[in-house]
Order: structure tokens, then sequence, then C-alpha cells
DNA sequence: TGTACATCAGTGAACGCGCGTTCACTGATGTAC
DNA sequence: TGTACATCAGTGAACGCGCGTTCACTGATGTAC
């Protein structure tokens, strides 16, 4: 039964995209091949020819899937102002509907601490996939900072800005992972909506005006 | 073999003991009952005399690993003067040695999402834990800021001033969390490095100031 | 363009392995007299 | 205080199960002539 070669990059598509979803729904140690063959309408046998062995698949569906969730969590944000686009995209990832649907959101969240014990290889291509998310945060963030991206502190200048806006893009991206990780492991309803609408309006507020820059100043 | 009764509460506490250990290094699923007996100098077999589950230890492990990282971390910032305790515990948290020692650290960055699927009695304990947690936290935010916890925003008063320090205290601890959680994931050192600088840089100084009242103000 | 053959995507049974859990057993501890 | 017996912490073989991976096979696709 051997297929074309359109047909079996479609197959590999469809398998990497299944891994990508029940990875985060379920951990990569969660998740069967099996059943992501399952999913993609094939039997597990032939899994070995798209993949050398999971961790192949993981490499792949970590750095794909990472790139995928932050592009449909920055495409909606685009169409607002330059000025309202981080504080957009803030109000877009903490929200319970991203609480409550893992296999649909970031792999931050859910995957991070896995990949840190992953083989070298799922490793790079992970970082890789958020060094790529830092700098279209950071370009994000000079956007909304006005065009020079600095805020006339001391040692202004265009490369320094840009040295600050990835910064603060880490400090971004570390505390809507840090939220959403908590708010799913919270048990109490309550409190993991306080987690979420708390963080929200911190970051929400924080990174709008200048008080990042502030507290990144000489460092 | 029948032990005495501080025996068996001895050997229930040192399965205990590996387990928080050993789940922090290599994740909930990744450690097996056989190992964790024989860091406890016991074979696999009398795990059930002590929990009737994998998952009744997880439970236990979960609650008391997460208050004990808590004590080791705030045990040494409590010999800080008041006002710089929140410093000194960011400092803390967010080093080399405890991103590459998992082991010994903090489990919030490691389990949370592993705890997010697990059975509810696990995050139950979890969520417990993590309240108190906060409550420490804001404690030591509280007493940082002056005695009242305010800074003259329009609705002060103690009630209020509690409830933002316990609002700060949960923004402190997701971006802690999120913080270590990436720079265990990222494969470059420089990166790596830069998350736990640039975060260490942040918090110390927007919790030590008082930027964060203000962003968390009429919320 | 048509034929003959090599390739290889996908199938499904089988493999070895490690896991959580069970169970008959042992012998020191706790208890009743 | 001493004896007889019940309890039960810990042992180690065995269980069923699901996992990642292998492999002989099938038949449509790609290629050489």
């Amino acid at each position: 039964m051997r297929r074309s070669k359109e047909a079996k990059q479609q197959t590999h598509a469809r398998i990497v995209e299944a891994a990508a979803r029940r990875f985060r729904a379920d951990g990569i140690a969660g998740v069967a091949i099996t059943d992501l063959m399952g999913e993609a309408g094939l039997t597990h046998g032939g899994f070995y020819a798209h993949f050398d062995n999971k961790d192949a698949l993981v490499s792949e569906a970590c750095g794909a899937g990472l790139a995928q969730s932050r592009g449909r969590m920055l495409e909606s944000v685009r169409k607002a102002p330059a000025e309202r686009r981080v504080a957009a995209f803030v109000a877009r990832y903490l929200t319970i509907a991203h609480r409550d649907h893992p296999e649909a959101g970031c792999m931050m969240p859910t995957l991070s601490a896995e990949v840190a014990r992953s083989a070298p290889a799922v490793r790079a291509a992970y970082t890789q996939a958020i060094k790529d998310y830092r700098d279209e945060l950071a370009s994000l963030l000079t956007a909304a900072d006005g065009s020079d991206g600095s805020d006339g502190s001391a040692e202004t200048g265009d490369a320094v800005a840009l040295v600050e806006a990835s910064d603060e893009a880490l400090v971004l991206l570390a505390g809507l992972a840090g939220t959403m990780l908590l708010a799913r492991a919270i048990d109490d309803p309550d409190l993991s909506e306080r987690m979420l609408r708390v963080n929200r309006e911190f970051y929400g507020r924080v990174f709008t005006g200048h008080s990042v820059a502030d507290a990144l100043t000489s460092m």
C-alpha cells in the first residue's frame, strides 16, 4: 500500500499535529504512539516510516507546536492598535478558556518541565521555538513603546533598546507561562481564577506603562 | 519481620522523602515504586503497607515536598532585615544552583504540569501547599512594605492591604515558577542564565518598591 | 505510451521490558492471660 | 513477669498490562526500458 509523496507528507503532518495536540493535553509520557497513529487514521506500525523513534517525533512536535500556538496567539493580537497589542496578548493568554483547553493552547506551561528532562535534540528544537517567541514579543513591545523602543533613560540608543525589549519579553514569557502553570494545577476555582485575573492585571499594566523599563534599566 | 510503630513511621517518612526528591528530578511518571523503595532501603512489595496506591504517595509527597522546599527557601531569607527579605527570596530562588538541582529545589516548576493532570486528591493537597506558600509570601511582602502594608492609594485599609499582599504573592509565585520552568527547558546556557538574571532583577526591583501595588490598585 | 520491476507507506502480529499491584510467606512486635 | 497467640511490616516471586520497537508482508507508486 505505498502512497504518493504528497500523501506521505500529509500523513507526516497529521501525526505531528496530533502529537502537538495530545502532548499538551496529556504530557509526552502520557501519550502512546498507537494513540497518535490512531488519531492520524493509521495503525502503529507505520510510525517508523516517518520517524526514527518517539524522540524524533517529540523534537518536531515541540518545535512546530510551540511555533503554531504562538502564531495563533499573536494572530488575533495584531488586529489591535500597536500600543494595545501587549495588553491584548496578555489578556488573550491569561483566560479561563486557555486554562481549560491546554490541548489548543501554549506549550510552555504544559511541556517545559518534561522538555527539560528530554533528549538534547528535543531541548534544542524547543529552545529555538522559545527564541522565536521572545523575538516576536520583543518586536511587539518595542512597537507598543513608541518607535525608538526607549523611554529616555540614561543609556538610550537603539542597540540598548533592542536588548531591553528582548529582556522584557523574557520577563513576560516567564510570567505568563508560570501563571498558567499554577492556575491549571490549583484545584480551587476561586484561587485559580484569581491567579489568572491578578496576573492579567499586573502584566497588562506593567508592560503597557514604563515601569518595566525602569525596573530593567542598568542591568 | 514486623517492625515497631516508630520504625514504621520512620520508614513511611523515608519513602515520602525519597518520593519528593525523585519526583522533582524525574517527574511523577518517571519514577517507579521499586526505585523509591530501594532508596528507602526496602523491597517494592512493602510499599502497600504504607500507601493504598501510587496516587496516595503522590498526594502526600506533593503536599509535604512543596511545604518542605518552601521552608528551606524562606529559612535563610528570614535572617535578612524585613525590607530586604523579598529581594533575598527572589535572589535565592532564581539561581543557577537552583536551576541545576531540581531534586533539592522548589516543586512548582517541576511538578505543577503533572499535578494539573493528576487525581483530585493530588491536586487538593498541592493546592493547599500553594495557599500556604502564598500566605507566607504575603506576610513577607506586608512586612517589607511598612507595617500597614499599604502605600497610600485611595482604597487603603488593612483588609484591602491584606488582599493586595496575597495578590502580589500570586504574581511573585507565578513569575518565579515560570522563570525557573523556562530556564530549565532552555538548552542555550547564555539564554538560560539571561532568563534567570533578567527576572531576578525585575522581581527584585518591582517587589521592593511600590510599582506592584500601583499596578494592582483598583482591581 | 506501455510494460516490468524495484521501492516503500502502511498493516498487524509479535517481541522484550518495566510498570503498578497482588499474594503467600516470614518472623519480630504487640497483646491477652 | 512470663507464656501463647494474633498482628502486621517487610520479602520476593508472580500477575496482567501497555509501552516502544521490530518484522514479514501487501499492494499502490515511482522508475527504467
